[in-house]
DNA sequence: TTTCAACCTGGAGTGCGCTCCAGGTCAAGC
DNA sequence: GCTTGACCTGGAGCGCACTCCAGGTTGAAA
């Protein structure tokens, strides 16, 4: 339940330390909490952005696109509609992205039979 | 057929002139024809290495590895089953990374969905 | 013959996304 | 109380793959 360490959150989130360090420093993470010493406290909330923002890092979102969605997100309910019409875009996209990552594991798996044809 | 100007390479295999001039720089590209002028002219056979290094690259093959695949290719028909494993080892990346992006993909829907379904 | 877009070179600069470092603080276990 | 490992900060540095620039040359078309 809430209240993770940073090495814990590292681990579920598969970001390494200094990057959630670094993406609370760009203000794509923002109010994350500390304890009285200074130490951060990742709550569950803040690890559902973290898988957020892993799965739109995986699908290749600049940061910049992520940090314009958290701070849609935080403007509150009113841009939803602004939310959702990025992540469609983001969407199409990766369906391209695929469509090429595809086509171009074909060539490759071509080129890899004429060395099996080879001998 | 052959004897292609540096922007026809250029438009055909997908990068840019200077992309090209660097790939020659770095010696991914080598022999590379010439003009008595000095201008580049690029064979059948190059762009064939184009299609090729335009291919491994879509699919995230470090330079350096496609260097590597190009200097085995000049070393000659002993390096054939080196070739062949490097292909082989970077196509199970590429299906990796599909399954990685596919499964990435149906997240980022569903976030879509609940967008969707509220309205 | 003149023009001008395409080309040449070497080298510096860019953008992205981290990653590392120094020098210090905190807190759990012995 | 002491040790030790996890954590803190600000800021510098890095790796990759280009991309851009200045200053000069070439060659096909008008």
């Amino acid at each position: 339940m809430s209240g993770y360490s940073p090495s814990e959150a590292a681990t579920r989130s598969g970001f390494s330390l200094d990057t959630l360090r670094y993406y609370e420093k760009i203000g794509l993470l923002s109010d994350i909490g500390r304890t009285s010493g200074g130490r951060r406290v990742f709550t569950d909330d803040d690890l559902g952005w973290l898988v957020l923002f892993r799965c739109l890092r995986d699908t290749g979102m600049p940061i910049a696109e992520m940090c314009r969605y958290a701070e849609l997100a935080r403007e509150g309910e009113h841009t939803t509609g602004e939310r959702h019409a990025l992540l469609r875009r983001h969407a199409e996209r990766v369906e391209e992205q695929v469509r090429l990552l595809q086509r171009q594991y074909d060539h490759l798996r071509e080129k890899i039979r004429y060395y099996e044809q080879l001998g």
